[in-house]
This record gives C-alpha cells, structure tokens and sequence, in this order.
DNA sequence: TAGATTTGACCCCG
DNA sequence: CGGGGTCAAATCTA
C-alpha cells in the first residue's frame, strides 16, 4: 500500500497490466465522488522493483484547492519508493505526458455519456498542493537518495556500437 | 447502517 | 479484437 498523498483517495478498480506482474489500482477522490472533483490516482507496483510505487495523478483536484500558481504542471508522476522509512518521492516527468496536454477548451464536450462529465484527460492547470510535504516524513532528513537503481533500462553504456 | 473495498462485467479506444 | 479504465453489486469493517 504506497504512501499517504494528504489526500483521501477511494479505490475503484483495479486490473492486471499487460507487462507487469502486479495488478494496477485505481483511485478516486473520496470527495465528490462524481460531482466535479474527477481527481483520480493510479498506483503502480513496478515489476522489476516491487517495493517502487510509481503514483500517477490523473484530472484536477477541485476540492482543496490550496496555493501554488498553475503556472507549471506540477509532478504528477511519482515513485515511491517504500524499501526505506522514508518515502524517496522522485518526480519523473515525462516530457511526453507534457506534450499530451490536451486543451481544455471551454467546451470540452463530453464524448459519451459514461465518460462522465466534461474535462479532457488532462487538464489545462493543475490545482495540486504540496503532496509532497503533505507526505507521511518527506525524506528530507536523510539525504538518502539511492534511487539511482530505479528505472534500470537493459541498456549497457559500455559501448556504442 | 453506511462508507469503503473487492471483483467482475462492460465499454471505449487503439 | 485486445488492453485498459470505469462502474456497479456484494461484502466487510467501523
């Protein structure tokens, strides 16, 4: 069970991913459950690192709504990493999923009635507070960052070709 | 009892 | 058609 986020999420599906040996949980905000707050978690046990959590936060919280300007989107990839005490939060931002923004234009339309109410998959700002001080003890003690054997592509720097 | 979680079925997108 | 994601009904726990 990956760490607490400082948000409540409730659990509504989960499904085995091709590719990896553990299943994918899906979250909801407990909050508005089907009002506006479409604020979803997707929580991920790495395969090859079963004690690595990559968290994706998916839509935008519109409940809490704290600081922090929408000026930037904020990491909403995240690995933690639960073999230490403390949560190693790493914040991988793929630059794919930042050129995947899809553009909330006004009338974003829904395009099926089950697909819910409107908003694209990604949303234009993103409204997140600090999760990750809102984290159990941020990993701010100990400077224990050996998250260097996370994400270890089969790829030997030894030579190149 | 109510809210949350679980598991399966269904639906949508590629 | 398949994989992925969501919802809904049943069940459990507080």
């Amino acid at each position: 069970m990956p760490p607490e986020d400082g948000f409540t999420w409730r659990k509504y599906g989960q499904k085995e991913i091709l590719g990896s040996k553990y299943p994918r949980s899906y979250y909801r905000c407990t909050h508005q459950k089907l009002y506006e707050c479409q604020a979803k978690k997707m929580v991920q046990r790495l395969d090859h690192n079963a004690n690595i959590f990559e968290v994706t936060y998916r839509g935008k919280h519109t409940c809490h709504m704290s600081s922090t300007a929408p000026s930037s989107v904020p990491p909403e990839h995240i690995l933690v990493d639960i073999t230490q005490n403390t949560n190693t939060i790493s914040s991988q931002l793929s630059p794919s999923v930042n050129l995947t923004l899809h553009p909330a234009s006004g009338t974003a339309a829904t395009t099926s009635a089950r697909g819910g109410a409107s908003t694209s998959r990604y949303g234009g700002d993103y409204p997140v507070v600090d999760m990750a001080d809102a984290m159990f003890n941020s990993g701010s003690s100990s400077g224990n960052n050996s998250m260097e054997f996370l994400f270890s592509p089969t790829e030997d720097k030894s030579d190149a070709n």
